[in-house]
RNA sequence: GCUCGAGUGGUGGAAUUGGUAGACACGUUGGACUUAAAAUCCAAUGGCCAUUGUGGCCGUGCGGGUUCAAGUCCCGCCUCGAGUACCA
């Protein structure tokens, strides 16, 4: 009988569904696991074999904890709002629903033939209105909430309005908008209702604000940094231009350290890590105000009588962020960006000139070619002077564009002793370079290490460290009013708004130009339809051109503009949210995911609490998986989710790259050349479709000539009778003609082969190319395990079956644990092959081996649990366990320079006992024992241990 | 430039805490079974040298170091990959 693998797979995913195998309770009294994989985006283009890799592994993993008792949660969903549906529906007018619909059809149809446990009772879909009726919700959540500093957590906005009627807003700690005003509690109760409403907004956690965006007039939409090359789009060329829109923005930075402080209670990996810490990005130092000294040209400044000039700066001083404020006295110049707003004011005629062009010329240089140009050393003396706080000594203002106008205050105190980029500067425009540290040469360059940091040169900082001299220069700058410690991050606030069609729509609408929440329960507020997908002709978002949207006063959504009163209409926010908006609480609401009273019942989330496994892409670092981290911290402020981070532990599984194929045309004839006959030839290489090579790198020529007309009457020029293609490491894609598809794969191996290839292939994490032909091994192994299957019988189980058994249980799991799944793989092969070379029938050994196996070939193994006379589905079995002993174990450790005899007491696998020998042993060299077993064996010793039996 | 990661046979990759480097698999070569092919099974397979018996030398990107012992630890380089917002 056969391997028919085939049929053995429908016929267990149809019993699964129907069975609903894997659909979860939401109360056991068996312990909970939380497994999951990152949701797709349903493309059109289907899914590929690098796709499935971290689904696999999760499934692995969530099968693997079923066996060992769990109740496990195993969901999937769709991320169903995005781009390319609506591109699509610009070129042909087809929805983006039904778009959407068809690629799920698509996607469902190839997730479910590779056999994964998910329970799909529970698929949520962000773009389905019953869905993104909750993203709203958390929308108007944040709305309705501010952060709180001094408790560190977001509170009712209610509780600020209590804060302010009682005592104004002196006393209030909160993140807000820079330019906030004190006001007291008796200005507060002057205010109008829209003072207060925009007064509020600034205090709100998602706020309308004025940013600056990338917008391109002719495709009147914003573009995204990479979507701008030599700035112009990169979809049709069109000018950007910087301007400033009104959008709703989320007031992430809120929570800044609690992100940061978050990260170290969570087990993700520390690339993934780091790369989140960076992007917060905090710093140490001090906000320093620098006055501008006044010229002929500063009667031109304008003046002003704001008392506090580091939350509202004077335009006649510079504001900086250093994290050195013990260098102030190395300070020799200052850099302000070119884009900094006082540049045109400060600047002196003389100057002008060459400010302008220097302006110019920076403008034309992308961040990236600033960026990848660190030798050029640029900039322009501006002709303005400021004033050092503490010597009054006149500084040279300058322009560089080294400083970046978004980070800080896009303005830095220069040091060139201590700062190589200020050094280099100082060098380049034969600036002095004050030598304020102890013993210090910075004759060749610049010395930054603040550990061995002794200030010289520097007033009342002479002799002091670099921590004792931070502390006394900030004590200083606040004394006389020119400064104060502060920490920075560079994190900023997340633009929320997009002018697209396919997102969610905002819960929002305008009453005398401010925002407006529509009532909770009318949610969801759907999409409208409209008739194009494009911006309107005005330059409004898409949703601009629906006939009906608005709301009325009653707070119902108009279905007739004919029959209300126009006074009582109100419009509708045009902007819809942003692609990560519906993933940053979707793992939340697979826990509940049909409630309509609430986003989840509070029993369900008290249940399943958090992910204890997630798995995904790296690329998420910075985007999806802050986003929900903050997201996930605001609703356990509100009391929402019971735990502050959702996903205790992460993996990034590494990408499954092609491999293509190419042949070697001939450039002065019609010659197509194999591989190796290259040498002095001068070729082009063609891709191939690597369906039409065999596992030697064999060119099916004649399969060739059918693919590509074009080439019929080439002349393949061949090595041993053979064309043999080069060969090339690249990411899958159509064009490249090195797409695998799953499909293709479980029709002529089996889906439980693709899902142990995949797993064979290497390590999780690690990207790895992907070579069909190396499937036969992992295929010939499902086919041996089924012969073993093939003679099963009661006969009791030698020694020698059991130790092979009990080995490999002990690998695998460890292995499995360690989310070392390739080695676990070959742990299988090695398994059967020496099961087979036993002749081992044994039921007792074959029973645990099928339940072993099962998370890696779950068909298989079914079809052999019922083969095994069981009625019962295998995912209900429980994973075998049993006390695995060690090989070989020393009893005691000799000193490495021990020369002599020795009696060694091991202890041996299973059945064998233990036993003790004697041996000589030579200092500092390794020693082989014989043991006296059944089967003889070496045992290798080493000074300090036993290591390895050896035959 | 910065941050993180990785370099092991023809290929993908193994190698608990430093302890027989190359497990397992692909490919290749030879053999068995076949009229033949496929499938299956068996054997060999890091390099070099020697030899017909067992053997020797060199080998984990490069150069040093620590150690009885280094793919693994330390220092200095090189190459490749990923991210990136010159973060003051």
């Amino acid at each position: 009988m056969d391997y028919n693998f085939n049929e053995i797979e429908d016929k267990w995913q149809k019993y699964w569904a129907e069975n609903r195998t894997f659909e979860a309770l939401n109360d056991s009294e068996k312990p909970k696991y939380y497994a999951l994989s990152m949701f797709p985006y349903p493309s059109g283009a289907g899914l590929h074999v690098g796709h499935p890799l971290g689904y696999i592994a999760c499934d692995i993993y969530a099968r693997y904890k079923r066996h060992k008792g769990f109740n496990v949660l195993h969901p999937m969903g769709y991320d169903s709002f995005g781009l390319p549906a609506e591109q699509y529906a610009i070129q042909t007018g087809q929805h983006p629903a039904i778009t959407t619909a068809a690629n799920i059809k698509r996607y469902r149809e190839q997730l479910d033939q590779l056999g994964f446990s998910f329970d799909w009772s529970r698929e949520v879909r962000t773009s389905d209105p019953n869905y993104y009726k909750w993203t709203q919700w958390v929308f108007i959540k944040l709305f309705d909430s501010w952060y709180n500093n001094d408790a560190a957590r977001a509170e009712p906005i209610q509780h600020l309005v209590t804060l302010f009627e009682k005592e104004g807003n002196a006393k209030v700690n909160a993140a807000c908008d820079d330019d906030t005003p004190d006001f007291s509690a008796a200005d507060w109760g002057q205010f109008s209702d829209t003072d207060k409403q925009r007064m509020l907004l600034k205090y709100r956690l998602t706020y309308l604000a004025d940013a600056e965006v990338n917008w391109c007039p002719a495709l009147g939409t914003v573009l995204a940094n990479d979507e701008i090359v030599n700035g112009v789009s990169e979809r049709g060329g069109h000018p950007v231009i910087r301007k400033k829109m009104t959008q709703w923005m989320m007031r992430i930075t809120a929570y800044a350290q609690r992100l940061l402080d978050g990260l170290e209670t969570i087990d993700w990996p520390q690339p993934l890590k780091d790369a989140q810490t960076n992007w917060i990005g905090r710093s140490e130092g001090a906000f320093i105000s620098f006055k501008i000294i006044s010229n002929s040209d500063v009667g031109a400044l304008e003046t002003s009588n704001a008392t506090d000039t580091l939350q509202t700066p004077l335009s006649n001083s510079i504001d900086v962020f250093t994290t050195r404020p013990d260098t102030i006295f190395g300070v020799s110049f200052m850099t302000l960006a070119p884009e900094h707003e006082l540049v045109a004011k400060i600047t002196t005629p003389t100057q002008k000139a060459e400010v302008t062009a220097y302006i110019e010329a920076t403008a034309k240089r992308s961040e990236r070619d600033r960026m990848a140009d660190v030798k050029t050393i640029s900039g322009a003396f501006t002709g303005a002077y400021a004033e050092h706080p503490f010597t009054k000594a006149p500084i040279p203002i300058w322009i560089g564009d080294y400083v970046l106008a978004s980070y800080g205050t896009g303005a830095v105190m220069a040091v060139p002793c201590g700062d190589q980029r200020d050094y280099d500067f100082a060098k380049h425009f034969d600036i002095h370079i004050p030598n304020i540290f102890e013993g210090i040469d910075i004759s060749k360059e610049a010395f930054a290490d603040k550990a061995n940091t002794v200030i010289a040169n520097s007033g009342f900082l002479n002799g002091l460290s670099y921590k004792e001299a931070t502390t006394k220069t900030i004590a200083e700058l606040e004394m006389i009013g020119q400064g104060k410690g502060k920490v920075n991050y560079r994190l900023r606030d997340a633009v929320f708004s997009r002018q697209r069609y396919w997102g969610e729509p905002f819960p929002v609408y305008y009453v005398n130009g401010l925002p407006q929440m529509i009532d909770a329960a009318h949610l969801p507020l759907e999409l409208p339809e409209v008739e194009k997908y494009l911006p309107t002709e005005t330059g409004e978002p898409p949703l601009g051109n629906a006939a009906i949207w608005a709301w009325d006063s009653l707070g119902k959504k108009v279905v007739d503009n004919g029959e209300v009163d126009n006074m009582t209409i109100f419009p509708l926010e045009l902007n819809t949210m942003p692609g990560w908006a519906g993933s940053s609480q979707y793992f939340n609401r697979y826990m509940d995911p049909h409630n309509d009273q609430a986003i989840y019942a509070q029993e369900a989330i008290n249940y399943w609490q958090d992910v204890d496994l997630y798995i995904g892409g790296s690329e998420h670092a910075t985007g999806h998986l802050l986003y929900s981290r903050f997201w996930q911290k605001f609703l356990f402020d509100r009391g929402v989710a019971p735990k502050e981070e959702f996903a205790q532990k992460l993996i990034n599984q590494g990408m499954i790259t092609g491999t293509s194929a190419y042949v070697y045309k001939d450039l002065d004839s019609n010659q197509i050349f194999s591989k190796g006959l290259l040498e002095g030839k001068n070729v082009i290489p063609i891709h191939a479709d690597v369906s039409l090579i065999d596992a030697s790198d064999q060119l099916n020529v004649e399969a060739f000539k059918k693919w590509q007309p074009e080439y019929k009457d080439a002349e393949f020029i061949l090595e041993d009778g053979k064309y043999i293609v080069g060969r090339e490491i690249e990411k899958m894609s159509k064009s490249k003609y090195n797409v695998v598809n799953p499909d293709q794969i479980c029709e002529a191996y089996g889906a439980d082969s693709l899902r142990l290839y995949e797993m064979f292939l290497g390590p999780l994490e690690q990207s790895k190319p992907w070579n069909t032909a190396g499937i036969t091994g992992v295929h010939s192994f499902l086919k041996k395990l089924w012969k073993l299957y093939l003679n099963i019988d009661d006969t009791v189980p030698t020694g020698e079956n059991l130790k092979t058994l009990h080995k490999t249980i002990k690998k695998v799991e460890a292995d499995i644990e360690a989310f070392s799944f390739n080695t676990s793989v070959s742990t299988f092969m090695i398994c059967v092959n020496e099961l087979t070379a036993q002749k081992c029938a044994s039921r007792a050994v074959l029973e645990p081996l099928a339940i072993l196996v099962s998370p890696y070939a779950p068909h298989m193994a079914e079809e052999l649990w019922e083969k095994l006379g069981h009625s019962e589905s295998i995912a209900y079995a429980t994973f075998p366990v049993f006390e695995t002993q060690y090989l070989v174990e020393s009893t005691k450790e000799y000193p490495i320079s021990f020369n002599g005899k020795l009696r060694f007491k091991l202890e041996l696998p299973l059945t064998m006992g233990k036993e003790e020998i004697e041996a000589t042993v030579m200092a500092h060299e390794k020693t082989q024992v014989q043991l006296q077993g059944r089967t003889p064996k070496k045992v290798i010793v080493v000074p300090g241990k036993i290591v390895n039996i050896v035959g």
